[in-house]
DNA sequence: AAGCGGTCCTGTGTGC
DNA sequence: TGCACACAGGACCGCT
């Protein structure tokens, strides 16, 4: 579900409140979700535990707390983490309640059960799945386009699945990246080392242009996500493409298709993707 | 080595 | 109405 938009507003919702706070206990109902250290471990060590900030890396949410511990989430496709008072009522699929010290909890509330959570010391960070081999951060100044351009040409592969490709840019999912191929005009199964220098730029512009807009809507909330707070983004009302199949292209009015890339739906216009 | 299909899950929408 | 099936913001694995 969350892409990069979406897990830094989560991020920056939840940042304000939870800095500084403890947590108290935690209530652990999934123990599957929690992949290290083992679920009795993982409770025993929460407890005290200071947040002292929090960062997002990829789609990933970083949790660094005292004692040089680091709690790691990753929401898959309909994980939340909602700051929450003690008389909200109890949402369906709620596998885990961080309890703070202030009387609030931060749930996590997860319907497919596909999310993660780690525990682990900052050393061991690097052990953390899929974090280590995550690709550049699209806000980062070594994502220039110099850079782009040169890994465009040295992969073999369709652009779309390159832009989804965590060990490339971390946290472009599959909205984004059709939203992003729309406003670079460039059609998702084009091989990415066939883009002209002219495309590649339009492809730079688009990443940080569209992923910043993603930001300053809060997200896109299509089906499950919202924010810290519980609240609703508004890019799904922005979006020009993905799920508007059938509906006419808001450039040249001819109807948006959709395939199948890479077993991920895929939505673009034909017409002026190129 | 890029690209598949399957896997992990539940909920929703569609078509018969 | 009821049922079966496809599909959903992700990512990993094993196989070609």
């Amino acid at each position: 579900m969350p892409e990069l938009p979406e897990v830094e507003t989560i991020k920056r919702t939840l940042e304000p409140k939870l800095k500084g706070l403890s947590f108290q206990a935690v209530e652990v109902y999934l123990p599957k979700i929690i992949r290290t250290p083992v679920p009795q471990e993982f409770i025993a060590s929460i407890p005290g535990k200071t947040i002292q900030k929090i960062e997002r890396r990829g789609k990933y949410l970083l949790f660094f707390l005292a004692e040089n511990f680091v709690l790691v989430l990753h929401l898959r496709m309909t994980g939340r983490l909602i700051y929450s008072a003690p008389e909200d009522p109890l949402g369906p699929h709620t596998h885990i309640i961080f309890h703070l010290d202030n009387g609030f909890a931060l749930r996590y509330m997860d319907t497919r059960q596909f999310g993660r959570v780690f525990l682990v010391k900052s050393e061991k960070l690097p052990l953390v799945a899929g974090l280590n081999s995550l690709g550049i951060e699209p806000f980062d100044p070594g994502f220039t386009k110099a850079f782009l351009i040169r890994e465009l040409k040295r992969r073999h592969t369709k652009i779309k699945s390159l832009l989804i490709d965590q060990s490339f840019i971390a946290g472009i999912g599959n909205i984004y990246a059709d939203e992003v191929l729309f406003r670079a005009l460039i059609h998702p199964q084009r091989q990415s080392q066939t883009l002209t220098i002219r495309e590649a730029t339009r492809l730079y512009y688009a990443i940080r242009e569209i992923l910043k807009e993603g930001i300053e809507n809060r997200g896109a909330s299509i089906k499950d996500y919202v924010n810290g707070e519980g609240n609703a983004g508004n890019y799904q009302n922005l979006l020009k493409v993905y799920g508007h199949e059938g509906k006419p292209c808001t450039r040249c009015s001819r109807p948006i298709a959709k395939i199948y890339l890479g077993g991920r739906s895929t939505h673009f216009c034909s017409t002026c993707q190129k």
